[in-house]
RNA sequence: GGUGCGGUAGCUCAGUCGGUAGAGCAAAGGACUGAAAAUCCUUGUGUCGGCGGUUCGAUCCCGCCCCACACCA
């Protein structure tokens, strides 16, 4: 197949703690390019220990975008991260052929290679309102504005879900339309070439591998990271693994051993829902995330064209 | 040694006034277009501690034994 022009994304997803980022980063090398992160949390300059962001080493060896660069209390979601990744790709095309994004976010990914419908930015009142509402009268009450207000939806949607049904209320309310009448469903076009990598491990090594990283955060000062960010602990970007139960712990609602055994279990039950995202994706070149040398050889033919 | 309370799904436990049992968590699978490290959905057969007895039928009643915990010696 033939693309309009020569320029290239490499994607590198997978299961978080299977080792992205330093295979990222030799591909990168040897690309001599730089790394775009899809990564919601990593983006954060608040956040550090507990989302394995890379270290100051691994960002001096190759430029990364998109890591350390918002501030938790901003509003960062899948939209922003599509326009925010083109705007940055393109800028990084001026100097290079070959660009790299790294992540597991599989929905961020998405938005950035195949687009996300555009729908009309909804007020911060009614978005606070719907929120408040759903706490204090529950998600019966939910189920009922979206039954009268957006039925369709109500009969196509995740009636059990209330993010889902808060996300179809503030849409018609401040649109007056159903979400569903913003869908397309058409893929967007982008005019680069991209490439998807998958990295994966056998379970047990995978989970060999969190328990490792979990019991290295807690050495490197989670605890403490956490606590320095309590005054935020509502924000989204704090609705996290590993920072919830540090909180509760915090609390003394359990002990930090407890709070170490959940931190290890949350993580296990994410990458389980990373895979079931990946796998659905027919795209993605998968490789054991092991073998160092035959992942940056297959990156290169994929570059060469297959 | 005696008394008491237990022994039911990987874990914590509920239950069957006798007709072979069910929740939460875990696990497995899945969904997912502005919270996505979030949110949601589906899936529960296990010698009901062991051996006997009563009964048409026992995980449930009775006896003995084993194990755990507590208290008394």
């Amino acid at each position: 197949m033939n693309f309009p022009t020569n320029k290239t994304v490499i994607i590198v997803c997978g299961p978080t703690a299977v080792g992205k980022t330093a295979i990222a980063i030799s591909i990168a090398k040897q690309f001599q390019t730089e790394i775009i992160s899809a990564d919601s949390r990593q983006c954060f300059s608040q956040l550090k220990i507990g989302v394995a962001r890379p270290s100051d080493e691994e960002l001096k060896e190759v430029p990364h975008h998109f890591v350390a660069s918002h501030s938790i209390t901003e509003n960062i979601n899948a939209a922003f991260f599509e326009k925010y990744a083109l705007r940055k790709v393109s800028e990084l095309f001026k100097n290079h052929d070959i660009v790299m994004m790294v992540g597991g976010t599989g929905l961020y990914i998405k938005a950035f290679c195949e687009g996300l419908d555009e729908i009309p930015l909804i007020d911060e009142s009614i978005r606070k309102k719907i929120i408040d509402r759903w706490e204090t009268h529950g998600l019966g009450w939910l189920q009922e504005e979206v039954k009268i207000k957006d039925p369709a939806f109500y009969k196509a949607g995740e009636i059990q879900n209330p993010q889902r049904m808060m996300r179809a209320l503030e849409v018609v309310e401040s649109t007056g339309q159903s979400i569903l009448s913003f869908r397309r469903n058409e893929k967007a076009t982008r005019d680069f070439r991209i490439i998807k990598i998958g990295l994966e491990l056998p379970k047990e090594e995978l989970h060999a591998n969190i328990n490792v990283r979990v019991d290295k955060m807690i050495n490197d000062g989670l605890a403490e990271e956490v606590d320095s960010l309590r005054g935020y602990r509502d924000v989204n970007a704090l609705q996290t693994v590993g920072y919830s139960e540090i909180f509760e712990h915090l609390d003394g609602k359990m002990s930090l051993k407890a709070a170490i055994e959940e931190i290890k279990k949350n993580t296990r039950q994410y990458a389980k829902r990373q895979m079931t995202w990946f796998k659905k994706d027919k795209e993605i070149n998968w490789v054991n995330a092991k073998q160092k040398s035959g992942i940056l050889s297959m990156a290169q033919k994929l570059v060469q064209g297959n």
